[in-house]
RNA sequence: GCGGGUGUAGUUCAAUGGUAGAACACCAGCCUUCCAAGCUGGUUACGUGGGUCCGAUUCCCAUCACCCGCUCCA
């Protein structure tokens, strides 16, 4: 990550084919990204190892896609009808905004809880005290105004017919409301977990840093139903092992730190971020928390259906409790890009920008080069049998060494160059990214050379 | 959403109340036996919408987007 700046990686997503703007020929869209073709590889690269590592390789997790709508009771039982709304008062004076439960609570240094309290009741309770505006000291508020974050959508089909639907503001309720029928379908034993990769909706007011924070992100998390007994243990597993994740891929571990949280929602027993050195800072890449038995018992209560599970050596039924991992795809997608920017400053004085991604991260594996083009006969006969088995791309077009510096910046591991030698001896050079080292190795052991380089394990 | 700032080719910068130039990048051709060479030719921009004006990229207003704070979270 060397002379990182957030600047540098959006214009390089930007040329590079990675990620643009939303909607752009429209001025934009605030908060949205597309990804590019080259973008949507890593992306897929990073998705594909997460799900390797968590679900492929743990037999106990069970993956899921589930219903981005969902019945809207879903969002009672969650919570987020009631809560998912911020109450946001205005200063008439500065024109400050802040949230009234935060004044309530730094006001009585902790000691009040307004969480349970009405609008009506927070701001009885801000007249009565007398709480004045952090910034400028007056006490000229507006009312409490809520800003919705779950983005509204409906589902009649009539004119004037209007049922209310959301876009899921996050992915693991999926995971609950299948709690019963992976466990019957799969014959899951406690303790298993439910995986998913999929979209979530926030309608935030947000500041952007690029893929950050947008409104429309990809979570890829998974829900562990435990014992009670053993879930202080599978919580600190998921610890390490969230960690150790972003250790294959190629962080270094002095861009990442733990942090624990000091508030707790009311029903959580735990809960701890990991953060990474962003461009713009530390921030939260992925969360690990202790969620006790509240998801599954607010769905029964809602649902009427047992959500239990029948200990089959003691013949109890207990309704498990919950660790949960969540990481959101796009930030690590843009600490993938943060941890592989470098820049190297060459003998002649020139730089090359080089991604060095972990080679299953990259978004070709293989970059055929001819070294002129009127001997790319080869070339094409390499590419067509190469790209049956991973992405690869073809590029005739300027010097070699240009060519390498357009493979450096996307980050394709191997150059394969095919020259006059190869005409008679069916030999190729095989360039090395990290190192820029050259070897000389027969064209048909090129596909075993790749391959078993570009594995994550 | 609030406060502050910024909007001219893909990028970095110019000029101008009379209709936009450069460098690099990109594309094509020539040349080229391994790390951004060279030659020739070429494509591409005043964020959007109003207003003032004979005429607006330039002045004014609105809007959109981005950046820095506030705020919030994965």
């Amino acid at each position: 990550m060397s002379n990182v700046t957030m600047d540098k990686i959006v214009n390089l997503c930007k040329s590079r084919g990675i990620i643009f703007q939303g909607s752009e020929i429209y001025g934009g869209m605030g908060n949205t990204w597309d990804y590019g073709p080259v973008g949507v590889e890593i992306k897929n690269n990073i998705k594909r190892a997460w799900w390797k590592r968590f679900v492929q390789e743990d037999p106990s997790t069970y993956g899921v896609d589930a219903a981005i709508l969902m019945n809207p009771r879903v969002w009672d039982a969650s919570g987020h009808t009631q809560n998912f709304a911020d109450p946001k008062m205005d200063c008439k004076s500065c024109k400050q905004r802040f949230r009234a439960d935060n004044l309530i609570e730094d006001h009585s240094k902790g000691t009040v809880s307004a969480e349970a309290m009405t609008n009506e009741e927070m701001e009885k309770y801000i007249s009565d005290n007398k709480i004045n505006c952090p910034h400028c000291g007056n006490f000229n508020w507006t009312p409490i105004r809520q800003f919705k974050l779950m983005f509204e959508t409906s589902r009649g089909t009539l004119d004037g017919e209007k049922d209310v639907v959301y876009l899921r503001p996050e992915t693991c309720q999926g995971e609950y409301v299948n709690f019963l029928n992976i466990q019957r379908s799969m014959r899951a034993k406690v303790p298993f977990a439910i995986a998913q990769i999929g979209k979530s909706f926030r309608n935030e007011i947000t500041p952007g840093n690029f893929i950050f924070r947008t409104i429309e992100f990809e979570q890829m998390e998974l829900q562990k139903f435990c014992r009670d007994s053993e879930s202080f243990s599978i919580y600190e597993d998921y610890k390490a092992k969230a960690k150790q994740f972003l250790v294959d891929l190629g962080f270094s571990e002095d861009h990442l730190k733990y942090h624990d949280h000091d508030k707790l929602a009311f029903y959580a027993k735990a809960a701890c971020d990991i953060f990474y050195l962003f461009p713009m800072g530390w921030s939260e890449l992925n969360g690990i928390h202790h969620r006790s038995t509240h998801d599954l018992s607010r769905h029964q209560e809602y649902s009427g259906k047992a959500m239990q599970y029948l200990d089959p050596v003691t013949n109890e039924k207990f309704i498990p409790t919950v660790i949960e991992y969540s990481i959101g795809a796009d930030r690590l997608m843009l600490a993938v890009l943060t941890e592989a920017y470098n820049e190297e400053v060459l003998e002649g004085g020139d730089t090359r920008v080089v991604l060095k991604f972990h080679p299953a991260i990259a978004p070709y594996k293989v970059a055929i080069l001819p070294l002129q083009k009127n001997i790319n006969e080869k070339a094409i006969e390499l590419y067509q049998k190469l790209s049956k088995k991973f992405m690869c791309i073809y590029d005739e077009s300027g010097s070699i060494g240009k060519r390498y510096r357009r493979q450096d910046e996307i980050g394709v591991p191997y150059s394969v160059t095919i020259d006059f030698d190869t005409l008679e001896n069916d030999t190729v050079t095989i360039r090395d990214r990290d190192t820029m080292e050259q070897i000389r190795i027969p064209m048909s052991e090129v596909e075993s050379y790749i391959e078993q380089r570009i594995q994550f394990n």
